[in-house]
RNA sequence: GGCCCUGUCGUCUAGUCUGGCCUAGGACACAGGCUUUUCAAGCCUGGUACACGGGUUCGAAUCCCGUCGGGGCUACCA
């Protein structure tokens, strides 16, 4: 491996996997394989309240289904105790951090304070310059937080996707890090982990480009190197506000309850902020990663669009195999649609077409094992009389039942069925028997359905029809 | 409020850096048509966009300035 390319996804499991952060996870494998660098996994579950496995179970499965591997073992927040404990250390001991008293509902008078004037909240700095025998002998008895000394200066840096970003420090006021010298906060624990995970490229959403500036602060008196940043646009939903847990939205993981294949949902993800050189929609994983780029990532934000994902699984569903699609229908399906493997596939490849998601299948697909309960207006084809469709359906049922069992197929079937069809009327006669067939307004066509369900199961399905007519 | 980011069809976007090939291209959705017994699928056609106002220039979606709009952040969350 001749690069140095080491990304890291490092979403906070404190809620459902949002497509915002599958498509982070999604940028950031990419330009690693791209890259031929690395791609690492690190759970950021600092904020022990907040933090549940169960959410963390939820981002392992949803990069597992979408097949967005991690290099080496996952990293937690949580199990890194002792290295943060030693640069907090090093931070007070260097006097670029300080405990602050101050308690909470002290900061919030304060806060209100300065914004009712129209200043921009930040920590008054009290606590900043106690003399050290002061804070030793308050720590005893007072709970306590660490503050970073913020230096007041332009801080600078060249996003890959947004460009040179500059802020002037001195309005971000003097941060909090840590609760306690064993509970690191986001802003501190991420600058650690970043280095010691050697990341060399930070690619986030761009809810995160305000924190840049705070972690490349504390890199520079760590003396630590600052990685390469990329801000990736925000995914918004219908209300164009951003689509977070907060917002509860749906999570990939119901993506994937629904039926929406992986390569559908990876192909609408990239899309989303990038876009190929060669005008092209349909993209296979390695054409992804063939042709990933940072430099083609947008910088404005995008809003959901639920319906190309649709078509984006419609077409996935598609072009994969009527065996490929009976394996991943499986989950989808009632136990005893299952028994004859040979049968469902041929309902499979006659209904892809149809199917969205594979949630739809079974309702799709529901007539070809039972035939469901239909008025017999239905088998009625325009103001064609009762009597005449009945006589249509006899005249059918004869032929199928003057073919021989083996020659029931499609060409055989056709050529005894549409001269018929053609003396006595298209309509007038494929209309009902196609009702007759599937009991539904929509189908695919009466010759297939015929040839899938053979000379036996088509008979008694059509006789229950005249019987209908004639009731 | 402050700071930061951002602004091409309803939506995702190409084009913007390096001004002319853009009477702005593609895709989803929508409408119509072909095919057709139905529904899909497929194919064809159509409408709709450079936020606004000033400059610079022979020429601006592209460069400059201003205005307006949208979003993010503003936690002892991440």
């Amino acid at each position: 491996m001749s690069t140095n390319v080491r990304v890291r996804f490092a979403p906070s499991p404190t809620g459902p996997f949002s497509i915002g952060n599958a498509r982070t996870a999604l940028f950031n494998w990419l330009f690693a394989k791209h890259e031929k660098g690395e791609f690492f996994l690190r759970i950021e579950d600092t904020d022990k309240e907040r933090s549940k496995k169960k959410y963390e179970k939820e981002i392992i499965d949803g990069l597992t289904w979408l097949g967005l591997a991690w290099d080496g073992e996952i990293s937690r927040q949580s199990e890194r105790e002792p290295i943060y404990k030693n640069y907090l250390e090093k931070l007070l001991n260097d006097r670029h951090a300080y405990w602050c008293f101050c308690s909470a509902s002290e900061l919030e008078i304060e806060r209100q304070a300065q914004l009712s004037q129209g200043l921009p909240p930040r920590y008054s700095g009290r606590c900043r310059n106690l003399p050290h025998e002061e804070t030793v002998k308050r720590l005893k008895k007072e709970s306590a937080i660490i503050r970073f000394k913020t230096p007041e200066k332009i801080v600078a840096f060249n996003d890959l996707v947004r460009g040179h970003v500059e802020v002037n420090s001195a309005l971000l006021g003097d941060m909090v890090i840590a609760k306690s010298l064993t509970e690191p906060l986001y802003n501190f624990a991420v600058v650690i982990d970043d280095y010691e995970m050697k990341i060399s490229h930070v690619i986030r959403g761009e809810d995160h480009l305000p924190n840049t500036p705070k972690q490349i602060l504390i890199q520079e008196v760590l003396s630590l190197p600052t990685p390469i940043y990329a801000h990736l646009p925000l995914i918004l939903g219908p209300d164009r506000k951003k689509l977070s847990k907060r917002y509860l939205d749906y999570s990939l993981t119901d993506y994937e309850k629904d039926g929406y294949l992986a390569q559908a949902m990876l192909n609408f993800l990239v899309l989303m902020g990038w876009h190929p050189e060669k005008d092209r929609e349909i993209l296979t994983v390695s054409e992804m990663i063939n042709e990933f780029s940072l430099k083609r990532v947008q910088k404005s934000g995008a809003i959901f669009n639920p319906q190309k994902l649709d078509w984006l699984n419609g077409t996935a569903l598609r072009a994969i195999t009527g065996g490929e699609l009976v394996t991943a229908l499986k989950p989808f399906l009632p136990k005893d649609w299952l028994k004859d493997n040979n049968f469902l596939e041929k309902v499979v490849n006659l209904t892809k077409d149809r199917v969205k998601k594979l949630g739809d299948f079974k309702t799709l697909a529901e007539f070809f094992f039972e035939l469901p309960k239909y008025p017999k207006e239905l088998l009625i084809w325009k103001e064609t009389a009762p009597e005449i469709t009945a006589e249509n359906l006899k005249f059918v049922l004869r032929i199928i039942e003057n073919l021989s069992t083996d020659k029931f197929i499609k060409i055989d079937i056709e050529k005894d069925l549409l001269p018929l069809a053609e003396t006595r009327g298209r309509g007038e006669v494929l209309w009902p028997l196609r009702v007759a067939l599937s009991g539904k307004d929509a189908s695919p066509g009466p010759v297939e359905l015929l040839e899938i369900f053979g000379q036996k199961e088509s008979a008694s399905r059509i006789k229950k029809a005249i019987k209908k007519l004639e009731g």
